[in-house]
DNA sequence: AACCCAGGCAACCGCTTCATC
DNA sequence: TGATGAAGCGGTTGCCTGGGT
């Protein structure tokens, strides 16, 4: 049994948008508002597909959009957010305001594929070309001490909200690695990158390539100390559909405080999410949650 | 000037997810 | 709880444009 179609194929119009079907479109909304897309065109007079509309609007004529090149900055945001998200363009388009997810996921495959391709890094792996099907054990980097987004769960819909830190010094993987979990006991193991004078008995057996991958991948990902259950009712950063080993292993212990990786994703104060208690080395915020702090700078643990 | 080709981007298609009944 | 429809998402297509020959 089929679906029916969201349109009727015979009387619309397809192809490039006229200024005046534009026009139309632009006027119903500011008129009547988002929503209903589907009985949108007939109402707006439009011989378009509602799907067609949703697209032309999110992506063309919506006011808020940002046009223009994008900077270095959002550059290096879509790079880090690629690496941990993968080709989820719209929670990466989510976090770069006025972009959308079609704009990005153009840009990523004309330039950043490129750039990165020059850099001699594989664009899906974010690993050395000559390197991509390496394992995933880490390597201190000097004078580093941050989490890289070496993330080996299958699980769904996690949200980094819910996530919770494991990693005091009792609370690592014989690796060196932190262990994160869900909310629903869901265990991503992230890869810590230690330290120059940290005590580390990782690395002994890594490669200098896998080196080289690891300080390409840095992150600077922040991580908090889990949240109570306190409600977030700004933005969530779901990982969704992490790709990973859902055999792993991993020894789960959880604390009392949250965690926010959002503040060394590039994102302002406040602007993510609403934990803005900072501890780390320059940021002075105001304590929105007793239980959820954000770092600003690397963390030395 | 005409043609070819590659890059960029808007739009489409089909699948997935979500909400409702 | 399953069926259904609407909306969302990501991959792909195809047109347009500019540069090279």
């Amino acid at each position: 049994m089929g679906r029916s179609p969201c349109c009727e194929k015979e009387h619309t119009n397809k192809g490039a948008w006229t200024k005046e079907e534009d026009e139309r479109l632009i006027n119903y909304i500011k008129l009547h508002g988002e929503g209903c897309w589907r009985s949108l065109p007939k109402a707006a007079g439009l011989l378009r597909c509602g799907k067609s509309c949703r697209l032309r609007w999110i992506n063309y004529l919506r006011p808020d959009l940002k046009r223009g090149n994008f900077t270095e900055q959002e550059d290096d945001l879509i790079i880090n957010l690629h690496t941990l998200l993968g080709n989820k363009w719209s929670l990466i388009a989510a976090k770069l305001p006025g972009r959308t997810d079609n704009e990005i996921k153009n840009y990523w495959n004309t330039h950043i594929k490129r750039k990165l391709y020059s850099r001699g890094v594989d664009p899906q792996t974010h690993r050395p070309l000559n390197n991509s099907a390496t394992s995933t054990t880490t390597v201190p980097p000097p004078n580093t001490s941050v989490l890289q987004s070496q993330i080996t769960t299958s699980n769904k819909n996690m949200i980094i909200d819910d996530i919770s830190i494991i990693n005091s010094t009792n609370n690592n993987d014989n690796n060196g690695n932190f262990l994160l979990s869900g909310n629903d006991n869901t265990k991503i193991n992230v890869t810590k990158l230690v330290s120059e004078d940290s005590n580390s008995n990782s690395s002994s057996a890594v490669s200098s390539e896998e080196t080289y991958h690891h300080q390409q991948l840095n992150l600077d990902l922040s991580i908090g100390l889990p949240s109570s259950h306190t409600q977030m009712n700004t933005d969530k950063l779901k990982l969704e559909q992490l790709q990973g080993n859902e055999q792993q292993e991993t020894k789960v212990i959880t604390t009392s405080h949250g965690l926010c990786l959002c503040y060394s994703l590039g994102f302002q104060t406040n602007q993510v999410c609403c934990c803005s208690k900072t501890i780390g080395n320059s940021i002075t915020n105001t304590v929105a949650d007793n239980n959820m702090y954000r770092f600003s700078g690397p963390m030395d643990i």
